[in-house]
DNA sequence: CGAGTTAAAGTCAATATGACCTTTAGGGGG
DNA sequence: CCCCCTAAAGGTCATATTGACTTTAACTCG
């Protein structure tokens, strides 16, 4: 840091964190990406991956960089958009730290392990988490409520519900994305339509999956649309 | 500042502030409220109003404590979001800030003036400032090009328009906020039947306000519903 | 082959939208 | 006082979208 600074603002400085809330959907349930805190503070404790921004990085390169030490996860195939800031005093007993919340969005990933600071990650069912918010440290139960009231504000007016869907997938498999985080089911014929007659959100790759039992899907690929005109909104919302 | 915090960190610290995008319409024109810094760095340059995180206060706070020091504007009557963090390294000459910036939406306020802080702040229309960035200090035409599009998506799903509009106000107020905003003419009979029907979007005063030329229109004020649904597309974004 | 299952496709009424037209209620000028 | 202008208010209608529901297709298993 410039020495400039140091002098003109005395004591008034900061940590800056970025924490990551990393979703993705295992087994019919949403689950986030945890870590057990090897450190004081809430050592022991199960929190959001993440740590320091460097002084020579953007907030979301230090959030990606934050995903590889931790995590193992290569964030450049992942659906990431800053969620926001989270600064109270008291969020963290060693004084004032702000951190800077992302959201990530991706497929069942691999559970990391190894060696590194990954060896600590696991997934964990987001519905228990929120159940019992204590078990998170800090107010990562707060961070993490909020990351899931954005996905679902994010799958009605974007495509991005594709991002938690490996490659090729099935209108099933993205239904059930929608069912689970919306936590209720969906008309499957109109969503085919929905989602079918929305340019660019799906692409027909040709391709057929057989299923355990029925007619087999159709595979797609995700479509070069981002945005979903008009939205798809949430029934009961009205 | 605890003075683990300070052991435990070295000079990973950083400087955090708020910054504060005030937008308003005056004349039929979008504006922001714009300070004159008198510190370097960009001392005598156009800034957001803005200022250092106190290590008591929340950051929501933060943002209200320095509406009111450098525009003494009351922010408890305003809508207030949080935009997003900025913390690029380099966007402040310093060394690493990180601001937190946030969206104020309010009527055509008073110019504060008087002996304080706020003796520098002026609106400015944004329209001129997005076509020459360079005018605002730090990354600030960056932020305000942001709350500008958060400003219009808002519109589209929220009944945020009202904020803009001192109560009581006439449909075409509202409807003038919607074309100001979104740089197009709206339909004045379909805008008419969008608000109306939508439930709690406004209220009927009972009351009618005399127009320069033409039928007196039906005074409103700002209903109990803060989410559009069906959401109010803009056209053209299909 | 027939039952069971899921995907895919079609039907239809209710709702929302965009474009456009008509009526209403004022003010100002002649 | 009457006519014209203006903007608000209210109505019409074709089209698009949605939700609930039915029908057909394609596969597996027994």
């Amino acid at each position: 840091m410039d020495d400039r600074l140091k002098r003109s603002v005395g004591v008034e400085l900061s940590l800056v964190t970025v924490d990551l809330v990393i979703l993705t959907i295992r087994e019919g349930e949403v689950t986030v990406l945890l870590v057990e805190r090897g450190a004081e503070p809430f050592k022991g404790r199960a929190a959001l991956p993440g740590g320091r921004v460097r002084s020579d990085e953007t907030l979301g390169e230090g959030a990606l960089r934050e995903l590889r030490e931790e995590t193992d996860i290569d964030g450049t195939r992942l659906h990431l958009e800053q969620l926001g800031a989270y600064g109270d005093p008291g969020r963290d007993p060693r004084g004032r730290v702000v951190t800077i919340a992302y959201l990530a969005l991706g497929p069942d990933l691999p559970v990391p392990k190894g060696g590194t600071d990954a060896a600590h990650a696991y997934w964990a069912p987001v519905a228990e988490l929120l159940a019992s918010p204590d078990t998170l440290a800090f107010d990562h139960a707060r961070v993490l409520d909020d990351a899931l009231e954005r996905v679902r504000e994010r799958l009605e007016y974007t495509t991005v519900a594709a991002a938690f869907c490996p490659e090729p997938f099935t209108l099933g498999d993205l239904r059930e994305v929608y069912e689970v985080l919306w936590g209720r089911s969906l008309d499957a014929s109109n969503f085919r339509r929905k989602v079918t007659r929305s340019e660019g959100f799906v692409v027909d790759t040709g391709e057929q999956r057989p299923q355990a039992t029925g007619r087999p899907a159709v595979l797609y690929r995700r479509g070069p649309a981002r945005l979903l005109s008009p939205p798809f909104l949430r029934p009961g919302t009205v």
